[in-house]
DNA sequence: TAATTTTGAGTTATCGATAACACACATTTT
DNA sequence: AAAATGTGTGTTATCGATAACTCAAAATTA
């Protein structure tokens, strides 16, 4: 491997020359300087970061830890927090928890090790929690995205859980639904509270009750479960309509659907929460609460290179960006009004 | 930041013997190695990887090259070489080139300076055979992914793009298409080229001629790109079926057909290589030759990670991934047919 | 019992870079 | 002309860890 030592040596001049010569720091004559920039050419010398980063206790690199990295949402909110981290001259370390804790516990340790700069975080759920104070006592500077962590102070971006639920749900009813099913993530997951919570809001205010036995919960990614549809679908008095909390159990609850022979939205009406990338133009279908996923991406990830170099101590901020309802072709009334 | 050395004065002893502990080398006491084990755990200590990485000339990290995280295709092939990294014990540096060389070069250069163990590389196209020569002065080993690059030795793993063509040019063929466009990549990716090839021998052994003014060249992410269909849609004579050389393209495609007013499959039918992943479940729409993402990752890291660990010198291995053909609903007989 | 081996440590140098300080020589100021 | 500055460069210590070597005390062998 080429180091500044063997520029040096070839150069005739110090390490320390060199050095400067790379960081433009310190005085050099101009001699010096083209002397030594021609020399790393021709050596075809590279810095080593480690070392670098091991004096200067700073790596330049950020961490993006996201939860499911084959769900649209999260690749386009990833485009959004690198392109913001390289045009501030970071690098990005991605991770993917896989919606695991134990992953996620596993990542938090790599990204401890190699001293990260900072960590754009997306929670599994509330048990997140210790994760996010291991990295406080590291005191590692991050921003939580996507999912509220009750116990932690930190800086937020999240979307509108709530008011796109109501939204959805609204949109359901207004269709004539009055049996509208929430297969709804993990309760330890802020944003599938919130949805229940938009959920039974819409239900209040047009007058209509929830019955508890329409609504269950399943992890984000269990989208193959097919245990809970069953439990629905042989209900006495079946749903005419299903709320999926995200889109990845949208997709498994539609994939369901068709393998018994239901249409959707021929039998059944399905909503979800977030789009699902450009791949979403060859066959918009899903009628979806859409949230701004790049933008989750680059303001996360700008509010925290403003934190990482700004003052550390300053408040911590909370962004709540809107979701945007996209009615499709997944819903229409019920069969009996129609 | 704690230290061996915070460790090695708490617990009486030197850094060395912490050292040993934690690397379980070396003799140590049981009694020795229970203290400073205590004592790590309460000072929660955590390896410095860098300090670590800068003695023993190797990092444990290896880098996974794509060239879109928003396609499916390539956010599948992540996971598998994901397990795989993982499994081994290594860490993943995700970069994502965007199908831009200088966006390429620039990770290149963050690779060399981090001094990974290894890369697994999806080119942007023939161009990246300076940054794949760049990895090679720097005797960084590599895996070469999805697309060939013709003078670079490397271990491969591809795609079989001329049997994929052909499958779905015959399938068309089949179908009754006479005039069937190809959308293709740019030339100077060899997946373009051989998906090319495979149009041409279909046709030729149907018996058909190929007419150039139905093939036409477009960046693999220039999805949005609507000159091209322009042109063909007002080409005196028509094609009856569109072949995209990749799932992205197909989405432009479809999108601008809609946006026209033009139906899939009613007046043209539209067919492409590669499936939408997961999120395909919804509606699967698309005939699509269907390319194993996820083993593509997997074996794509255990080549890369066998020739770091195992005898480098060993011959380069090309593997080749068979695509299957399958037939949903973008593709009908052409109108006059029907 | 003396010689040898084993055990359980410690010391020092090193990885590749940079900060802090030092210093010779040239230039400017008084 | 002496003093004060400025310029260009080198020296040494350091970041946090590990390899290679050393060595005293304990255990084993002859």
């Amino acid at each position: 491997m080429i180091t500044i030592y063997d520029i040096a040596e070839k150069a005739g001049v110090s390490a320390m020359t060199v050095s400067r010569v790379i960081n433009q720091t310190g005085r050099i004559s101009e001699a010096t300087r083209k002397r030594v920039r021609k020399v790393m050419e021709d050596l075809n010398y590279i810095p080593n970061s480690m070392a670098r980063s091991l004096v200067l206790q700073k790596t330049n690199i950020l961490s993006l830890l996201i939860t499911d990295i084959t769900n649209p949402f999260y690749t386009t909110l990833a485009r959004g927090a690198e392109d913001a981290a390289l045009r501030a001259g970071y690098r990005l370390l991605f991770a993917n928890s896989d919606e695991d804790y134990a992953k996620e516990k596993g990542y938090v340790e790599m990204i401890l090790s190699t001293r990260v700069d900072g960590v754009l975080f997306a929670p599994t759920g509330d048990q997140s929690l210790e994760n996010l104070q291991q990295l406080q006592k590291h005191q590692i500077p991050f921003v939580v995205l996507d999912r509220e962590i009750p116990e932690i102070e930190a800086d937020l971006v999240l979307g509108d859980s709530k008011e796109g639920a109501r939204k959805l749900v609204d949109h359901l009813i207004g269709l004539g639904h009055r049996r509208i099913a929430l297969i709804n993530g993990s309760p330890d997951v802020s944003t599938a509270r919130l949805r229940y919570t938009g959920y039974r809001e819409a239900h209040l205010l047009s007058g209509l009750s929830v019955e508890d036995s329409l609504v269950v919960h399943l992890n984000y990614r269990d989208f193959h479960d097919e245990t809970a549809l069953d439990a629905l679908l042989h209900h006495e008095n079946p749903p005419t309509a299903i709320f999926a909390a995200n889109n990845m159990l949208a997709v498994g609850i539609i994939q369901s659907l068709r393998h018994r022979g239901l249409q959707v939205p021929g039998d059944i009406s399905v909503v979800c929460f977030d789009d699902f990338g450009p791949v979403d133009a060859i066959n918009p279908f899903l009628t979806v609460a859409s949230q701004p996923a790049y933008q989750f991406g680059l303001l996360g990830m700008q509010l925290l290179i403003d934190r990482i170099e700004g003052d550390s101590a300053q408040e911590h901020r909370k962004m709540i960006l809107p979701s945007e309802l996209l009615i499709r072709a997944s819903t229409q009334p019920p069969k009996e009004n129609r």
